[in-house]
DNA sequence: GAGAATGAAAT
DNA sequence: ATTTCATTCTC
């Protein structure tokens, strides 16, 4: 795609000015687009010289500030990005949600929508996003702290042209001294793992650096700038935000593209990654059943020099794979990636890549024996970031992908190294972790759990934790719910560290008893913990099933801790199936610890037995089948848009800024998701308390202003094509968006806001529509203040009109503005709005905690948790709500039933 | 490339 | 107060 833009790029650079340069403020290097288009399009070898270029093109727009930060390099360059607002990250975060439920919309419908959302958004929720906005722009500035945001006036003349590729999203962008280091160029020079190396550290790390620097700031330790200081690096870095910690990653990436690759990759991050990697790929070598499986195991064995009874296995098969790995090494790069269409291939490459980099950097490698007891600190970020990489590399299946899987091996490779020594130190935990990494091809899982096989296995999985069976013990180490929680609370960051800790403790555990073919299985967890950083689920299963490659892996973070019992549990059952594909167990096992992870477990639990209770299994198998199989599809697109997610991981994935991206991401991703309905709803009833005020505040300013007239103009064309979208969402809100949200983005949504889960998912819309309604209770308590004051306060008044306009329950559309208007409208909702409110599912759990606030005499207040008798309440009212569809009003309007019915009618509206 | 949204920063 | 630009991606 963006091979024109790379053109453009160059025509631009050349030419000069263009139209518009983008101001200097995008930060996006020229050199990393080219790099990137080129890798893509072209080979290695041009990425060379047109990084000369580029640079130089860079070093005349660096005048600018800059943000020298980093090492200048290429001062330009270094301008990143600015940060995400709250809203952009929300928008980024849900636009795929919109775009699934409305997918005739283009953008820009989407965006009003997400719009719309994030003005009903619960303050709480929007909090969150603030503070991840924040955290991420602190860090932002830390790490440059020259930036500015954009310098108004100045244009500068020719960064623009350059910058045209930006668009790809890099979060981040690289501090430049990692460039300077241009490992690339090495790698360029022989295989293409090389050049991925370089290629990846440089440009992809700088956004990391970045980070880094910010970190470094943050915490005022010179040791992630020394780098060489690193071990300290991460026990503060636990301190500092999650971000400054994928900022310690991200800098370790690039020091190790730069100069010494194999001592950052020592550090933890990488480490870890490069260990995720390696079992990852492995596991995906014993699915083949290929010799690819004899090779990873050896890398693994290699990682797992801690020497348990898993290593020592590994190490006759790593002999033999030692074997394939030194042929390789020299061309098989390069070959596997022409063929990158294959996973395999890239697997091997990844694989060849690793042991290529032990193999020359042997010393480095003892050097960062140091940094290994850094990885005990982070072994978790690594892990995650690792795991993301590998996801995104896969999906992209282009040669792109092979950039961000060579910075991943490298760091790997050192990391393999280091531990042998370090062992004592913390290698333990690492050692575990390996022996998990093996998991069990997910694709197996899926085959099999297919349906009804899942849905057992994640009751099991989920009972067994109630009971507190093998999942007390992980549960109790894990950390996953805690980290939920306090990610649903909060910001998604700290909780991260946390939960890394624990993993690492329990993956050693677990990791040594299991057999080798538990290794594999073991993999899987991690995949999980990944995904539950993220939020998918289910992602195990589904992954499993289909298109496993690209998929699974999203789904499947690791998450170590979890699946040792799992496995073991697995290996005996099923070695057998171990060795064609992951067990269930091993499925299960990934499944529990996604759960956990995403909170979901609590969630589930009461769940199934509300399911045991109240109606039979059927719900809960549905319901569990739909999560593993739909979810996972969500957890592919890793919270957001499944597809587009792997677009964007596929893009990511060759500049290498993938890593960045995953980094981010994974904060990013802990950012609560809501389900569509939830908004939905919340529209309905909440835009008109903004109305109220946000009409009032934006009328008076648009009366009191001179340009009201245009305004007048924006608002009449505005209204027109708000309308015409509201055409096209009426369905959605009602029965179709109901349906498709069912199982997938229900769970999704469910997951995050970790308490709040409904129950009978499986009829997913219905049930939701239940819980709602039996929530009503709660309601906007902030809306009906809420101004949007914030913004230019023209965008504002739009928005406020064009909110106001609403569609009655007739069908036809009112402007919103007329605050009389609302009062019919209210009354109406006035029962519904509460309610709609009170389902978002976010916003249930945090209401269940809260009360209802709201109370609406009809609807009972419910408690924040479904007792049975409020599941019994949902259903009737449930029953009663489709009455009322299929047929409106045809019962007696109770009051109470007259709720729904608007209900349904702020769905139409919308 | 425009545009749709919001928000933060800079002017 | 106003202008930029951040993200996303169709048209």
């Amino acid at each position: 795609m963006k091979g024109s833009n790379r053109n453009k790029d160059h025509s631009a650079e050349g030419e000069g000015a263009g139209k518009r340069p983008k101001r200097k403020c995008l930060q996006w290097h020229p050199l990393l687009s080219k790099k990137l288009l080129d890798f893509s399009e072209e080979e290695e070898e041009d990425e060379e010289e047109e990084d000369i270029d580029k640079v130089q093109l860079l070093e005349a727009d660096g005048l600018e500030q800059d943000v020298g930060e980093t090492e200048d390099d290429e001062s330009p360059e270094q301008r990143a990005r600015r940060p995400m607002n709250a809203f952009l990250l929300f928008c980024k975060r849900h636009r795929s949600l919109v775009r699934q439920e409305h997918p005739r919309l283009d953008n820009r419908g989407a965006t009003k929508i997400l719009a719309d959302w994030w003005a009903v958004l619960d303050p709480k929720e929007k909090q969150k996003y603030t503070d991840m906005a924040k955290e991420y722009k602190d860090a932002f500035m830390k790490a440059n702290p020259g930036y500015r945001w954009c310098p108004t006036t100045n244009k500068p003349v020719k960064s623009p042209t350059p910058t045209v590729n930006p668009r790809k999203k890099l979060w981040a962008f690289p501090s430049d001294s990692s460039r300077d280091l241009t490992t690339p160029k090495k790698a360029k020079t022989e295989e293409i793992p090389q050049l991925n190396f370089g290629m990846a550290d440089p440009t992809q790390m700088g956004g990391l650096s970045m980070l880094l620097l910010a970190g470094e700031h943050a915490l005022g330790t010179p040791e992630i700038s020394s780098r060489t200081s690193q071990p300290d690096g991460p026990s503060k870095q636990c301190q500092a935000s999650a971000l400054f910690q994928f900022a310690e990653i991200s800098s370790s990436t690039s020091q190790m593209g730069g100069a010494e690759p194999v001592k950052r990759c020592g550090n933890s991050a990488l480490f870890q990654l490069a260990e995720m990697c390696l079992a990852s790929e492995g596991m995906k070598m014993e699915e083949t059943k290929l010799i690819k499986s004899k090779e990873s195991d050896g890398g693994r064995i290699k990682e797992m020099e801690k020497g348990k009874e898993e290593r020592d296995i590994k190490m006759e098969k790593s002999n033999e794979a030692g074997f394939q790995k030194e042929a390789e090494f020299e061309k098989p790069s390069k070959e596997n990636i022409r063929d990158p269409k294959d996973l395999r291939n890239f697997e091997e490459l990844q694989m060849d890549n690793v042991m290529a980099i032990k193999m020359e950097d042997p010393k480095e490698i003892r050097k960062e024996s140091e940094d290994d007891q850094k990885y005990g600190h982070f072994p978790d970020f690594s892990y995650s970031a690792s795991s993301k990489i590998i996801i995104s590399d896969v999906p992209s299946r282009k040669d792109h992908m092979c950039h961000p899987h060579g910075i991943m091996f490298i760091e790997d490779p050192t990391t393999l190294n280091k531990p042998e020594k370090i062992k004592k130190k913390k290698k333990k935990s690492k050692l575990d972790r390996h022996g998990n990494d093996k998991p069990t091809p997910k694709k197996a899982c899926k085959k099999r759990q297919s349906s009804e096989s899942d849905i057992e296995s994640v009751m099991y999985t989920i009972e067994a934790v109630a009971k507190g069976d093998w999942g007390v013990d992980k549960l109790g180490e894990a950390p996953r719910k805690k980290v939920r929680t306090s990610s649903s609370g909060k910001g998604g960051i700290l909780d991260v560290k946390p939960p890394k800790k624990k993993v690492k403790s329990k993956e050693k555990k677990v990791s040594k008893e299991k057999c080798s073919d538990i290794t594999k299985e073991s993999r899987p967890p991690d995949f999980l913990n990944i995904s539950a950083s993220k939020n998918t689920p289910g992602e195990v299963p589904e992954g499993m099933k289909a298109e496993p490659l690209t998929p699974t892996e999203d789904a499947l973070p690791p998450s170590l801790p979890i699946q040792t019992k799992p496995e073991e549990s697995d290996c005996h059952r099923k070695t057998e199936t171990c060795g064609s594909r992951k067990s269930e167990r091993s499925c299960k096992g990934a499944l529990y610890k996604t759960l956990v992870s995403e909170g979901m477990l609590t969630s589930l639990r009461a769940n199934v037995d509300r399911g045991k209770r109240s109606s039979g299994k059927g719900n809960s198998s549905d319901h569990e089948g739909c999560w593993s199989e739909e979810s996972w599809a969500f957890n592919q697109s890793g919270t957001s848009g499944s597809k587009k997610f792997k677009k964007k991981l596929r893009e990511d994935s060759f500049l290498g800024s993938a890593k960045l991206d995953e980094e981010f991401e994974k904060k990013f991703n802990s950012l609560p998701q809501y389900s569509p309905l939830t908004f939905d709803r919340k529209c309905v009833s909440i835009p008109r308390k903004k109305k109220k005020t946000g009409n009032m505040s934006s009328e008076s300013t648009k009366t009191s202003k001179g340009p009201f007239q245009s305004q007048k103009k924006n608002l009449f064309h505005k209204i027109v094509s708000k309308y015409k979208h509201k055409k096209e969402k009426p369905n959605v809100p009602e029965k179709g968006s109901g349906d498709k949200w069912s199982h997938k983005q229900f769970f999704l949504d469910s997951i995050h806001p970790t308490e709040a889960i409904f129950p009978e998912d499986k009829n997913t819309m219905e049930p939701a529509y239940k819980v709602k309604n039996a929530l009503s209770i709660h309601n906007t308590p902030e809306p009906a203040m809420q101004e949007p004051l914030v913004g230019s306060q023209k965008r504002k008044a739009r928005k406020t009109k064009i909110t106001h306009l609403v569609r009655t329950a007739d069908g036809r559309v009112s402007p919103a503005g007329g605050t009389l208007d609302d009062k019919p409208k209210e009354q109406l909702q006035r029962s519904l709005p509460k309610v709609t409110e009170a389902y978002c599912s976010d916003d249930c759990s945090h209401n269940t905690v809260e009360e209802p606030r709201s109370n609406t005499p009809e609807m009972p207040a419910v408690s924040a948790f479904f007792s049975l008798a409020a599941l019994a309440e949902v259903a009737a009212m449930e029953n009663v709500h489709r009455g009322q569809r299929s047929t409106p009003l045809t019962h007696d309007g109770q009051p109470k039933e007259m709720p729904q019915a608007p209900v349904l009618i702020s769905c139409a509206d919308q």
